[in-house]
RNA sequence: GCUCCGGUAGUAUAGCCCGGACAAGUAUGCCGGCCUUUCGAGCCGGAGACCCGGGUUCAAAUCCCGGCCGGAGCACCA
């Protein structure tokens, strides 16, 4: 084996194709793209999904990754997609965030069929409350919040539950009509007071919010709960499979109970854990604790799990997409990826398409005697063609502050695509050499340089935000440093990759934010 | 506290339902080599895992029981 690792690589298929040709005809670059499992009880065709977020924040990988997964089988089996707000807590919905979900979606490049508001269909809902409320599926209770929360706790019968259904109808026409306020009553869904899933304990099904929605205004003031809308819209919507985080487990039992008293079918449930990050917080409520405190800059800090943060570090959709197939699995043990994962798939796609920059932080003055003017023309990709780009050097010339570290007089070095140094002294912090005859040798170090005149600028580089429980303080670095002419031209958004530095994104001009290595 | 649900290399997964071809596959990360005018990409090789203990069985990663560890839920949030 060493013997065969000490031989190149046309050395290596010469020996093998005369042993074993057959070998080298097959071995498959890749393995065989991987793939979701199938979906129970799925038929092509027959398959219906649903992406049910709250428009209450921005959206976070988890999001993406659920959008991405439901998208997938939506492929797969041919199947349709709702984009399905649950919106029917007017006091947590903000307008602006609606629109934040379907761009956010429509960048994974997830594409949907239909698209509705659970708050569409509040008619309906009291349509199907009073039938409920008349079979003495449902009651009104007037308890305090305190009092049903001891009741439910303590498994005991709430004494509003044996009155009469007259009693409870009209209580619940004294709701609709805005004779009540909030808190004052409830219409609460009769379950099993003892049951050990404590969803089923007579939870409430409707309350009243007085609080103008950012859809409906001030129309409405009784609310269904997640529990009652959600139930209702995956029979509207005639959903089959109900995919989702297995925090909701609890909750599969009283959803399909509200639909058997109302005769409606009941979806096949796919349940799993949430998907995390290693140092990422995602839960929105986290996020907008730091927001708050000040720890990050806003919703699109870089070191944020947020689409937003991913799109501005220039995480790919491509890369999102590719990541679901190959590392989510839909079961109920804990995830927490690595972004490693993440980056290595996201730097496969980028590689071929990002042009290759020089970049020297903390630069070092660099005096090349005798040398002229000189034009280099360098491509901007080292395999593929992408054109190149035209540096003018002089005799002055900047290199990387850790490269310039490292030199000592007498140290032969290539600056690439220019010319090959000698070190012939280094004081005041200037790096001073001569010319030498040649080009590329095997061996001879090669060091990125910019010319006088380059771009200052800045990247961002993301750290993880959280080292265990703590916040890691030392999560943004700010790196300075020479860009090439060429930079400027560049696109605000546009990715490139500084040689031996690593990929980032125009931010702003002059501001980069690091992708990865 | 109560109730559920999990536990395959550092990480993520395949295998588990239907026990044997699993001395456990893959990716990523790590280590070494080749190649290379980037410490990038690519190629080759290497180390690295079935939580623990019992049981069933000719045979257990796979089935059963117990323990340990981890996660989730216990709202007039979703």
């Amino acid at each position: 084996m060493e013997w065969v690792n000490t031989l190149d690589r046309a050395a290596q298929e010469a020996a093998l194709s005369e042993i074993a040709p057959k070998l080298l005809l097959e071995a498959p670059k890749r393995p065989a793209e991987r793939q979701l499992p199938d979906l129970p009880k799925a038929v092509e065709g027959a398959v219906v999904l649903r992406l049910p977020p709250e428009p209450s924040g921005y959206m976070h990988l988890g999001h993406a990754f659920h959008g991405l997964v439901n998208y997938l089988y939506r492929e797969r089996y041919r199947g349709f997609l709702w984009l399905r707000f649950e919106d029917t807590n007017p006091k947590k919905v903000k307008p602006e965030y609606y629109e934040s979900y379907r761009e956010g979606y429509r960048w994974c490049g997830v594409r949907w069929d239909a698209e509705k508001n659970n708050s569409d269909d509040m008619i309906l809902y009291y349509d199907y409350a009073r039938r409920l409320l008349e079979a003495g599926h449902l009651y009104v209770c007037s308890c305090s919040k305190e009092e049903m929360a001891r009741q439910r706790a303590e498994g005991l019968i709430c004494s509003h539950r044996s009155l009469d259904t007259s009693w409870h109808l009209e209580k619940w026409d004294a709701m609709l009509s805005g004779s009540m306020s909030e808190g004052e009553a409830a219409v609460r869904f009769r379950g099993d007071p003892l049951s050990q899933n404590t969803a089923l304990r007579d939870p409430v099904l409707f309350r009243i919010v007085d609080h103008p929605h950012p859809l409906k205004g001030e129309k409405f003031i009784v609310w269904p709960t997640y529990d009652f809308a959600a139930a209702i819209q995956d029979a509207v919507c005639g959903v089959t499979h109900v995919l989702r985080t297995s925090e909701f487990m609890f909750r599969d039992a009283l959803q399909d109970s509200i639909r058997e008293r109302l005769g409606l079918k009941n979806p096949v449930y796919v349940e799993y854990s949430r998907f995390e990050f290693e140092g990422t917080p995602l839960s929105r409520r986290r996020i907008r604790e730091l927001i708050e405190r000040g720890v990050v800059g806003g919703w699109d800090d870089p070191r944020l799990g947020t689409v937003l943060a991913a799109r501005r570090r220039g995480i790919t959709p491509e890369a999102l997409k590719e990541f679901v197939k190959s590392y989510v699995a839909l079961t109920p043990s804990r995830k927490l990826y690595s972004w490693d994962l993440l980056y290595a798939i996201n730097k496969r796609i980028l590689d071929p398409k990002t042009p290759r920059l020089f970049f020297t932080p903390q630069p070092r003055k660099l005096i090349v005697k005798g040398m002229g003017r000189k034009t280099v023309t360098a491509p901007l990709h080292p395999s593929l063609d992408m054109g190149s780009r035209v540096i003018e050097a002089g005799e002055t010339l900047y290199i990387a502050g850790e490269d310039a570290e490292t030199l000592r007089p007498g140290d032969r070095f290539r600056l690439k695509y220019l010319a090959n140094l000698k070190v012939l002294s280094l004081a005041d912090r200037t790096v001073v050499c001569e010319v030498e005859d040649g080009g590329p040798e095997p061996g001879l170090r090669v060091l990125q340089w910019v010319p006088e005149g380059s771009r200052r600028l800045e990247v961002i580089v993301p750290d993880l935000l959280f080292r265990g429980e703590e916040v890691n303080l030392e999560s943004l670095r700010l790196v300075e440093g020479l860009a090439e002419p060429y930079e400027s031209q560049l696109p605000l958004g546009s990715v490139v990759q500084f040689e031996r530095f690593g990929y980032c994104v125009k931010d702003s001009p002059g501001l980069y934010v690091f992708t990865h290595r």
